[in-house]
DNA sequence: GTCTATACCTGGATAGAC
DNA sequence: GTCTATCCAGGTATAGAC
């Protein structure tokens, strides 16, 4: 939740708690009337907002991104160390709250859900990609980083390692996840 | 698909049907429905076999532990390099039908279903960990892989790649399955 | 073991009053 | 902008004939 609740709109408030419901019980599972549920509001007043449910799930993916666009802002004179270990941190907190993150949550459900919603998740998952990729290039240019491959590739190493440690350690066991963490930096630093 | 058709019996091809559809829909998105309209069956009958959908959702990953069983026994002589390729060789099944792995596919519904189905894939999961783990200890000590960290911690590493990527490649470009195999393979390669 | 028929529920979506 | 009322499609599940 980015705002206090009395400072959002209604239309915020509905996109945030599909955001929740999104990625604790996956697309197809959530419903408008567990929207309304939660926040006390009739699931054709949500309609009125967002005809479909498509539009809700457009419209979440594009809260995410410019909520990415705000973070990349306020990090952009960080270094690439503290930028990787924010990253990092905001699937902790996914994690803190049993969740999954949206791209591993819409991604199982791709074959299912309308081509807006599939398009809009990849420009997300684009940026992410390119983000990430940015800061390695950044952190191995200035000697901070080391690794094998291109920044490309590692940047996928990494979202693939945070992506899926938070879906597989509630299988495995929780502190999987900080292990993993942890091995994503350590196999960052300089061997010298 | 793991025998002819016409040598399976009614369940077996149910199972196979619906591990088909919980990888390409998800869990909550196929239905009886379309293992009726794939195999022509009506879905009274497929109550017959299994009950509930959860009986049904059960069964398809005792399959998976059962034939990961199978395949343990058959690669037992093999190679710690062969094993892990052939591991690796899943997923590349996987990415070739548009598909995820049943462990990626209800992780992210995990929040929604019975507790059964949880419990028999935490056993599944539980399984293919610690067989990944031990070939990476039996090719450490071969020396034919070098990585740093536990086996388990480099093994949860491995999985979450191949996991993910099977995922996140659809969003960014099909092109990155193949680069994350080759990276995993490459990183494990002993530098002298 | 498979069928028809049906019960019951939930879901997305719309019309129209306020 | 939110409500009540309603429609219709689809889902899981069961009863009972064959």
């Amino acid at each position: 939740m980015q705002k206090d609740l009395y400072l959002m709109t209604t239309r915020e408030i509905i996109i945030d708690t599909a955001d929740q419901l999104i990625r604790s019980n996956g697309f197809n599972a959530f419903s408008f009337k567990d929207i309304s549920n939660k926040i006390g509001i009739k699931t054709a007043s949500i309609h009125y907002h967002f005809p479909t449910k498509t539009d809700l799930g457009v419209a979440t993916i594009k809260e995410h991104i410019e909520r990415f666009e705000h973070y990349k802002a306020e990090l952009a004179d960080k270094s690439p160390l503290l930028k990787l270990k924010r990253f990092l941190s905001i699937y902790s907190q996914i994690k803190l709250e049993n969740k999954v993150c949206l791209v591993g949550s819409l991604a199982t459900d791709l074959n299912t859900v309308d081509d807006k919603i599939k398009n809009e998740l990849k420009t997300f998952a684009e940026l992410v990609l390119l983000w990430v990729t940015e800061v390695l290039t950044d952190g191995k240019n200035q000697g901070v980083f080391e690794f094998q491959n291109t920044s490309r590739t590692k940047a996928l190493m990494i979202i693939t390692n945070i992506l899926a440690i938070v879906q597989l350690s509630r299988l495995t066991n929780d502190e999987d996840f900080e292990i993993v963490i942890e091995a994503i930096i350590r196999d960052l630093e300089p061997h010298n």
